[in-house]
DNA sequence: ACCTTGTTTTTGATTACTCAAAATACAAGT
DNA sequence: ACTTGTATTTTGAGTAATCAAAAACAAGGT
C-alpha cells in the first residue's frame, strides 16, 4: 500500500501534469509538496523503483500508468470528500481543503462509494474541480470559459475557481462568485480591461484581469 | 501532535485500564498492538519523556492526565466514526470497527464535532460502547447485567456486545442479539447452565455461559 | 539455594522520510 | 569559451517506528 506520502506526490504529480502537460520539473514537487529539493530527489528514486513514476535525471517525472490511477484514486477521494464536508457536514466551502488533504488518505475504498452514492454521485466538487468516476474517467467538460475571455451581455454561471488560496477563495466567497452563482458582464474598460459584472441579486462589482482570470463560467 | 502510533498506543493503554485497572503490563499492549515486546518497551519510554505515560520499569503503564485526556479523545472520535458509518452511510455494524480504526486518526475535531451534531449527540455506539463527550465525561450507565446474571422472564433488551471479535459480531449478527433486540430469559439449564432465551419474533436460541458473559442487557 | 518459565529490556539493524549543506550540471548571457 | 545563476543531485545525518535475538529479571516451585 502506498504511504500518505507517497500518494501526496502522486496527486502532486498528476495536478501538474494536467495545468501543465510535458514533464513535471523536480522543482514543482518541492513547491507543492513544501519540502527541500533533496528530499524529493530521494522520494522519487524510491518511487520511480517501485514503478510509480519515471525520472528523466536533471528533468524531473512522469506518471507511469500505475502511478496514474493510484493519482487519479487519490483525486477522486479528496474531492468527494470536499464535496462530503460541505454537503452533508455542512462545512464552509473555503475551509475544507484541508480536511481533506487528511482524510484522503484515510477513507477506504468501500467508505468512498457509500460516500459517492449518499451524494448521488457528484461529477465537480465544491470549487468545481471534476471528479472522477470509479474507474478513474473524468467526465467530458462543457464548453467553458475564464471570465476574463467571456462574451458580454450573456447569461452566465460560474463553475469553477482555479485559484484556491485562502485568500483567494474568501475573496470569492465575500463577492458572492461561488460556483454556481449568476453572473454578466455587462463591459469592459478598455484601457485596464477592468470587467464590470452583474450579480444575481443585482449587485455589480469590479475585478480586475487577474481576478477574472482565475473564474470560470459557462453557459447559465 | 501524537502520531496514530501514539494514539494507538494511548487509546490501547485506556481500553485495558477500563476493563481491569491498576497498572496495564507490557504484554497488554504487546498483544493489543501486535508489535513484538521491544517495540513496546522503546516506545513506551519515548511516550513516558514526553509526559504521556508513567513507566514502572518491569510493571507495565499508566495513563497521565495528559495521556488520558488524549486516550479519550480517540475513543470519541472512533466511536462516533463508527456510529457515523452505520447510520449515515448505512454499513454493516460488523465491519466498521477496522475502517474507523484509520480515520479516528485523520478525522479533526471540527470534523468531529460536525458528526456529532449530524447524529444527534449519540452516547453509544453500535457495539453499545459509551461515547464520551467532547470534555471527556462519560455518561453514567443505567443498571446492567451480563446475560448470563440476569433475572428470569423479565422483558429485557440487549445493550452492549462486549467481544468485538470477527466471528463473535457475525454470531451475534445472525442469532439477531445486536444491541436494541429485545429478549427475554426463559429458563437456565440447572447442570450446564445453558440459557433459553426468546428473541422479538418468538424465536428461540439456547446459549452457552461463554456467550453470555458477553451480552450485556438492560430493562427493556 | 537453585532451577524453570514467562515477561521485560537491551542491543544492533532496517526502512521511510526528512533536512542542511556541498557538489554538480545545464542553460543562457556576455 | 567563460562566467553566472538556477535547478538538481549527492552526501551525511537525524527521527520515528519497527524486528530479531540475546540478556536480564521476577516469581514460584523443588
Ligand atoms: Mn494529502
Ligand atoms: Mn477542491
Ligand atoms: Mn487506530
Ligand atoms: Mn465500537
Amino acid at each position: 500500500m502506498a504511504s500518505s506520502t507517497v500518494e501526496n506526490y502522486l496527486k502532486a504529480t498528476l495536478l501538474h501534469e494536467q495545468k501543465a502537460d510535458g514533464i513535471v520539473p523536480m522543482g514543482a514537487l518541492v513547491e507543492a509538496l513544501g519540502v527541500v529539493p533533496g528530499t524529493v530527489t530521494s522520494m522519487v528514486k524510491a518511487m520511480a523503483a517501485q514503478g510509480l513514476l519515471e525520472h528523466e535525471a536533471r528533468q524531473g517525472v512522469r506518471l507511469t500508468p500505475i502511478g496514474r490511477a493510484l493519482a487519479v484514486g487519490v483525486l477522486r477521494k479528496h474531492r468527494l470528500v470536499e464535496t462530503f464536508l460541505v454537503r452533508t457536514l455542512k462545512m464552509d466551502w473555503s475551509e475544507v481543503h484541508d480536511e481533506a488533504e487528511a482524510l484522503e488518505h484515510a477513507v477506504s475504498d468501500r467508505v468512498l462509494e457509500r460516500i459517492s452514492e449518499l451524494l448521488g454521485h457528484p461529477t465537480t466538487d465544491p470549487h468545481g474541480d471534476p471528479i472522477p468516476d470509479a474507474e478513474g474517467n473524468f467526465a467530458a467538460t462543457k464548453t467553458q470559459d475564464s471570465l476574463d475571455l467571456c462574451a458580454l451581455d450573456q447569461p452566465l454561471r460560474v463553475t469553477r475557481i482555479l485559484d484556491q488560496t485562502q485568500e483567494f477563495l474568501a475573496y470569492v466567497q465575500e463577492t458572492g462568485l461561488k460556483p454556481g452563482a449568476k453572473i454578466r458582464v455587462l463591459r469592459r474598460e478598455p484601457a485596464s480591461g477592468v470587467l464590470h459584472c452583474e450579480l444575481a441579486g443585482g449587485t455589480e462589482v469590479a475585478l480586475g484581469l487577474h481576478i477574472a482570470g482565475k473564474i470560470i463560467v459557462g453557459a447559465a
